[in-house]
DNA sequence: TTTCGACATGTAGACTACCGACAGCTAGAT
DNA sequence: ATCTAGCTGTCGGTAGTCTACATGTCGAAA
């Protein structure tokens, strides 16, 4: 009934865990997901449903890089880090959103 | 292969045809598109495929009303208007938009 | 007076990206 | 021994968009 309230804009999702890579380097799926939570201000909460298919997504794309490693929490974990087209990808996304948000931010200045 | 690239960022879709019914108001299908097109300054094109499935969703939610008329052009056209619902959707919306942008800014900006 | 382009509305099917709900496994604490 | 938190994943469903098609009308040009 009700509308679905996105808490990831959709279509960032990719955008966001691209730039907490950047920010933040190399990175496990559970941390990166964690810190996406915790910007936002604890408002967005960040199904493992939506990161896990999104870095698998991200990796055979070639924009991010995966090895195996162990936590800080002594766990084996997948660890995640931008590839050089990832980068380039990065700034491609980020431009495309500025795009976006210009666009309708005009949209909702109209007035005549 | 090519990711596919939104021209309507996603969800936004109801947001611009709301606005575009409050600073216009009273509108038909076709001139709605047009006018969305025109704003986003030709960039943007809007396939009829969105836009009328969009109207329907729009009416069944009561935002809008339709009602048969005559164009400018003479002819059989449905003009679509805001109801009273459909302005606090829009405000909704609006506000909702903001969030995620803010949000998204956010993320930008970090740099920690 | 046919015919063509712009105007106008719609539907079907595919696709993307997200979410909720599971399932399962491990380390360390109780 | 059991439990909790950390951690990785899958399945199925859903929303919203796009492409492509189908249908028809008006007015102007040929």
């Amino acid at each position: 009934m009700s509308k679905q309230q996105s808490e990831v804009p959709y279509g960032t999702l990719d955008l966001l865990i691209l730039k907490t890579l950047e920010t933040m380097g190399t990175m496990h799926g559970y941390a990166i997901a964690r810190r996406i939570e915790q910007v936002s201000g604890e408002t967005l909460q960040l199904s493992q449903g939506s990161v896990y298919p999104a870095l698998i997504r991200l990796e055979q794309e070639g924009w991010i890089r995966e090895e195996w490693g162990i936590s800080e929490t002594n766990r084996k974990v997948k660890f995640y880090s931008l590839t050089r087209t990832g980068r380039k990808q990065l700034l491609a996304e980020v431009a495309s959103w500025e795009k976006a948000t210009a666009l309708v931010a005009r949209f909702l200045e109209a007035s005549r």
